[in-house]
DNA sequence: CATGAATGAGCGTTCATTCAT
DNA sequence: GATGAATGAACGCTCATTCAT
């Protein structure tokens, strides 16, 4: 039997990520089990595990999907015109769209990554990523002036970042929670971080006046 | 073998939670079995069993002992004359004291509880004590006119929550983070929320001019 | 501490059976354990273990109740003047009125007898004895020319055994099973294997004319 | 290990089964263990629940067996010609051809019956069939003259069926059990209820006269 | 004698993984 | 490459029984 084509191999691997996202989410990563995911993807054990080498596999795999996911988000508030603004869009985003069971699984999966060196080391490569790109975004504000943060910018980020966390812990733990309430609190935390300038404008002198 | 001194039922109690917790930090909740338990404890099966009906029970039981600490915590800021640097002492505690076991049993307590309800329960009704305690602190700090607020207290006290844990979830997943800078990051933030008033000294009428 | 007046003893025993009795009767031998026994008998476990050796035992010991009861059972019929009436009456005694759960222990009880050594010498014993005092019986009725048998009296008692044992086992199976319906059938029966002779009358003569 | 052919299927269902009834008969349902039955069909538990979902499954599977096996039994009486012959054959096929391992098993399913409601419903259920089946054969026979019981049918198969099983109980509880002299009597009881009507014959007017 | 905490082998069942076909 | 039957170590938990007090 000659390979598979790669273009194939790529699309069975999506296939098979895609039911073990939905696995995960719905039950749990420790509830759902290989059968669950075999069935819900239409592949045999033995297929799925050319794919994958392990349920830790899969996880990392998933990871890989929200790296690219998360890359191509903050591509977006980089090209944004007003920074702030594309800020505000991406926590309204991640703060009340995304599912309750998907915000779940991102915080079991950040659970396991404590233990289990192999997820950590994934997760920790994904956050760093985020970090940089964040970093790179906010020393360009900077240096041209839009913001005035009083903090060096890694730490900036890194607190940005706890309090994104933070966010999904609550969401997942209380399903109640209304996370559009919060959004106020949250820019003004970090608006307090960044110290945005006011766009200079005609009636700037107003202000002062 | 009469009944045994309440004493002694409490000790054995606290041994077997402290095994559990040892056990829960080092596997995780679902890797750790409850013959792992028995060993660290030197404890039978069937002893177990007589003070925790489940594994689940073992949880509930050591978010208890974080209740009871975490509400003896609250009570010395809310005697603290100054109420920001006993906030500052209480968040230094939290990021850096706290020992990262400690830190990643309370992620693993909150990822198990975004699935499991009675231990969901469990943590809401500790959350529900803490925001309640703070909230009732800063409404007197508020009324005595010492911090000027601009959102609603919840929305603050919630902000303020979510941003321990994600803290925790930062230094649980990241043994090299330093939280000891991130502090004076979450100094600003909590501050811009708080909006503290000055406290008032012979120059306070330059401020005005 | 001297030893417990022997009518202590025995009541105390008699205390521990029923409520072994009632514990296997409404959960099932198997079910039930010795701490439903205990709570049941108010009782703890070493006592309980100082009058039984086993769960064994507990069985044993209500076998040998029953062996009583059955004792009794028969004495009245041997005192009844009219026989087969009073086999009728026992007949709706032991279809009829005997609770569907007892019904249930006795074929439990069956079964096990079939397997454990102890218990199936006990059962044994009593169907050894019910069978003696039955075969003495009809002996005497055979004797006194009530009853002319065509078979040997053991074996007809053997056949009225099995037939007792069939009915409490369809009645252990089917809670809709109606015993009454079938006493007609069980004395027709039991009247073809004893050939019961008309009582001797005035009008005797008339029947062979 | 491509799809294994329904009958190398269907064997392996019976080698388990085989295994089961093994274990059920020398040490009773609750006593044999899953493990206890995977040795003696050489199979691991894995495999074992890919065929059974449970321990109770595997009773109701030799339910199955005895039910397909009854069920010819009948067909058998059914078309013979001579019926009394032929339920005598049957007698002794079930009261002395029987292995006693198969009685015990019979004997225990039905106090398992007795208290569990899966297995209790798939015992009437085979009972249901059987009596079906004789009180069907009964009324033909009645139709057909050949017999005048006084008593409704299904009245008479229920007490049958009651001896029956009485018979088994006597067998399983006690080994030296001879129930080759009892088949004398059983055939006496059964006559009695079904009231046969002698074969037409020359001397049939003498008795009429 | 009574107590009841403790024992610990054993239970029915699961499931990530393997490998003969 | 795909199949799916098979593996087997483990799991959480039970309960008849013991024995130090």
């Amino acid at each position: 039997m000659p390979k598979l084509a790669p273009k194939t191999q790529h699309a069975r691997r999506e296939h098979i990520l895609d039911a073990a996202e939905h696995c995960f989410i719905g039950k749990g990563f420790h509830h759902a089990t290989m059968d669950d995911i075999c069935r819900e993807a239409q592949v045999s054990p033995g297929a799925l595990y050319t794919y994958f080498v392990s349920k830790e596999a899969l996880i990392i795999g998933l990871c890989g999907r929200e790296k690219d996911r998360f890359g191509e988000e903050l591509a977006k508030i980089t090209e944004a015109t007003d920074f702030l603004a594309a800020l505000h869009c991406m926590a309204e985003q991640y703060c009340c769209n995304e599912p309750i069971e998907k915000v779940r699984l991102h915080v079991e999966i950040g659970a396991e990554a404590g233990r289990n060196a192999l997820i950590g080391n994934t997760v920790r490569g994904i956050d760093k990523a985020v970090n940089e790109g964040l970093i790179e975004l906010l020393e360009r504000e900077r240096d041209q002036g839009r913001i005035k943060p009083k903090l060096p910018i890694e730490i900036i980020v890194g607190a940005m970042g706890a309090l994104g966390d933070g966010l999904f812990q609550r969401r997942s733990l209380d399903p109640h929670f209304d996370p559009k309430s919060i959004i106020p609190a949250m820019m003004t935390m970090i608006e307090a971080l960044l110290a945005p300038v006011p766009l200079a404008g005609p009636d700037e002198k107003n202000r002062k006046a």
